[in-house]
DNA sequence: GCTTGCCTTGACGCCGACGTCAAGCCGTAC
DNA sequence: GTACGGCTTGACGTCGGCGTCAAGGCAAGC
């Protein structure tokens, strides 16, 4: 299988393919022309850094996953490396959606009271940036 | 007051406020020297945008509160224009949160499952990545 | 031989909010 | 005079994950 033929069936482009090969992810051997050629296990390895983006893992943090399955684990998750990356990335996620959600909390606070003073001393109001709500 | 004491007392650099000029956000009067200065009312936009900038607003949203201030309301939410980036931001945010809940689950769900199966068949382990937990 | 399509490497572009360096001017203290 | 700190503009670097040319090689059909 070459490169087009890879990237089509696991719906990325060959700029994704050559870059996740300079980033050493993703090595393929090379034919008598110097094209790349890929397998099967390729597509299965392709598929598993691509959940994991889906998930918004950085490219650095699929590797464990991706070395686990060459290792010949049937799951890229089999390995202790990538259960570390899972819990990690829970910590992470954990920060990130509470400050998330701190701020959201602030936004509206800011919100009800900006709403609150347009009500309580409705004129003269500001009339920049459109019509009054 | 010029540009260093001005960044010192809003706590940015000097380059910041160069940036905020050239984006048109902050401009600045200019000394015969040809130094920029500032008054005490662009240290209260400038707060003003700083707090919007912690709740991660991007610069341009960030436009219509710095108007609405220099329009001479005594606050930058005082306007229509402020509060439609107030809610817009709200939107985004529980969106934003939503996606992330639903990722931590499935993270959270992977583990598990990786976890069980560890347990389930213990051996042969994979030794990959650093020791069994 | 010529077109067509797929492949190769190399290199620059993008987004946002600046950081960092370079070369040089302004003003004050010594 | 000269040393120093603060100021000026200009321009390139950062981070991630690619997109988008450009110039050219390889294989197959007509």
């Amino acid at each position: 299988m070459r490169i087009g033929e890879l990237a089509r069936r696991a719906g990325v482009t060959t700029r994704t393919l050559r870059y996740y090969e300079a980033r050493g992810l993703l090595p393929a051997r090379r034919g008598d022309n110097g094209y790349r050629t890929y397998g099967e296990d390729d597509l299965r390895l392709l598929r598993q850094i691509r959940v994991l983006q889906d998930f918004g893992f950085g490219l650095e943090e699929t590797r464990p996953f991706v070395e686990c399955l060459r290792a010949g684990h049937p799951a890229g998750d089999a390995c202790p490396a990538s259960l570390a990356v899972y819990r990690r990335k829970l910590t992470e996620l954990d920060a990130l959606i509470g400050q998330l959600g701190s701020v959201r909390a602030q936004v509206a606070a800011h919100l009800a009271a900006a709403e609150a003073a347009r009500y309580e001393a409705p004129e003269p109001r500001c009339q920049f940036g459109g019509t009054t709500p």
